[in-house]
DNA sequence: AGCCCTACCTAAATCGTTTCAGGAATTGCG
DNA sequence: CGCAATTCCTGAAACGATTTAGGTAGGGCT
């Protein structure tokens, strides 16, 4: 089957080369009629012709000649974590609705590999990237500004100006987490989060510090910083829990999934059970949370809403508007397996 | 910065544009010099101009002259199910290893928008498809014959002549499940699946039912079939579990890891105990299998291995070289927490 | 009538690359 | 020495769309 090219539409259908792409290119008006200087009858007939032959645009001439290729490329630092795939999943979805093409990759953590990455999406002649950064990601980063190529950075922050946001207030995540303790009358609250970390975790961290001190709890503010690596860190949980009860905690916030795994393991290994020897408050979704009796509170992060805002600030920047290039959205607490339509803290 | 393109390298380097072209198209061959009739000073030269000038290529450019795209899509069901996350994750390693991009999308189990977007990947120029079909979804898919795009399919099979296939060995998935069972001296095994079953489930339905026969215990054949909605599903898993020490079950099959979840979740309203009242083989990877003391056996699919098989053998059909379009892996017995490093099949 | 305006349409240039068809210089070979 | 083959290089023609600049016809206005 040969190519139809918009040449034999115009052809067959007895008109000009432009006028079919006029045509094609049209939008529907509000009023239902296409918002070109087009004879209503003429593009219905090219309409017609464009179908019958089979007619499809083909996006390289498009592109070269418009200079526009309607592709955008998101960046995440690990595909295959759940976090990141629900959101690349809206993410498509909301760029298919708007006419564009989504290239996705993913750094596996690895600034190298991200630089490769924005450089070979760059060969793509992508218009705008949405990037979760990965740690010691500044340099690779500084690319797409030179390369003045609008970009929009999710779940964890990196310092330049230049840069789009669309970030959750993980502060306040940690502040929820730790205020829902604190409202279910637990006083000694501590916390396991990694040694080196990322914007997103030492907020939460500052979070939970916040609320542990508006409650005058300040003294019991404990952080156990464990090893990245995971033999180290399952041991280092394992031991933080076993002297839990020396100390009298009565809850702990595990601030990522990965982090609530390992908590889960040491209670395994350590024979302990949630709600008797004390309380959890988890980050993210795991069928773990949800097959716990009573299911474990946990935080969650509004997914869709970080894909669709992303998308609407990159476009946004794209054709240059640019009003607010910071987004801030709240987490939510998961409470009873239910989740509050609120953002929990407004409720105490 | 104004772009800069093959005429200002040309100029700059003081040779014509089919040489730079010629250079910047190069492989290295295996000798280490570029596999083109140009001189390896000049090649340099160029090389060298290309970069101080930063000289990217424009693909639309590119793609709309040779006709080429160097682009595939890949569809799946779900893309924030792990397993097709996972899969995608090492799709998009391997083509871009190949210089090829991949555009992923989900077709969320709806033969509708599976078909919308093969439509729109075919406007992208795709040079082929990786698809997971889902159920329904034979027209769609046979618009991809209609427009002569390679395509091969993965983890569920669809008739059609036309088609590369990467299928696991789901009847040997099964048959590997129970022997591992039978192994263990259990004769009452069971299996719960669902009752309109696409053929990764009713494959493994028969790799049990065949490993049953072969040991002579045909008579304690028994599959639960279950609704696909998810409420329904839980309470009728419950009612299989409820009656199982009435039946003298001692063990089940859980082959998907939803239905799974469902099984622990029974155990844990029914407060029954995993290795006490009876054991489970399960599928894919979760992690409740790893918490769980000893670690529940599942049977794993070789993730990276179909993406890798099916970026390959999409490439071969794209450049029209086809001796094997069906490939066939088989699947993985995991337990004690250890991946046997063969089949364990073989070692009983 | 003469002029402008609007509505509808078109010819031709252009985007940046690949590729075709060959040209010039050098080497190899009988 | 002369012819062929090889090596290295080049000009110009595509590819298929968008976009610029403008053209024609008809209607309304003065």
């Amino acid at each position: 089957m040969k190519k139809v090219t918009i040449r034999d539409v115009a052809k067959e259908a007895g008109v000009s080369v432009t006028l079919v792409s006029f045509v094609m290119n049209a939008k529907m008006g509000k009023d239902g009629r296409l918002d070109c200087p087009v004879n209503p009858n003429t593009a219905r007939r090219v309409l017609e012709v464009a179908k019958r032959l089979g007619y499809r645009r083909n996006n390289a001439a498009a592109s070269l000649r418009s200079g526009r290729s309607h592709t955008i490329a998101v960046i995440v630092s690990d595909i295959s974590n759940a976090f990141f795939s629900e959101i690349c999943r809206h993410i498509e979805n909301t760029a298919y609705e708007m006419g564009t093409t989504v290239i996705f990759a993913s750094s596996e953590e690895n600034p190298e590999k991200l630089s490769n990455l924005i450089d070979t999406v760059i060969g793509y002649n992508v218009e705008g990237m949405i990037i979760a950064p990965c740690l010691g990601s500044e340099a690779a980063l500084k690319k797409a500004v030179d390369y003045n190529i609008p970009t929009v950075l999710i779940d964890r922050d990196m310092p330049g100006e230049d840069f789009g946001r669309v970030l959750v207030d993980n502060v306040d995540a940690g502040f929820i987490a730790t205020k829902y303790l604190i409202h279910q009358g637990f006083g000694k609250i501590e916390m396991v989060s990694y040694k080196s970390g990322v914007t997103s975790l030492t907020d939460r961290e500052r979070g939970y510090e916040k609320a542990m001190e508006e409650a005058g709890l300040q003294d019991y503010i404990n952080i156990h910083k464990i090893e990245y690596e995971a033999v180290a860190a399952k041991k280092m949980v394992r031991e933080t829990f076993k002297d839990a009860s020396k100390r009298g905690t009565e809850a702990f916030i595990l601030p990522t999934k990965k982090i609530a795994l390992y908590g889960f393991n040491a209670l395994n290994v350590l024979g302990l059970n949630l709600p008797k020897d004390f309380s959890f408050v988890c980050f993210d979704e795991s069928d773990i949370y949800d097959l716990n009796k009573p299911v474990v509170p946990h935080v969650i992060q509004p997914l869709q809403e970080i894909a669709e805002k992303s998308v609407e600030l990159l476009s946004d920047m794209v054709e240059g508007k640019t009003d607010n290039k910071n987004i801030s959205l709240k987490a939510k607490l998961v409470v009873g397996g239910r989740l509050g339509s609120e953002p929990i803290a407004a409720t105490f």
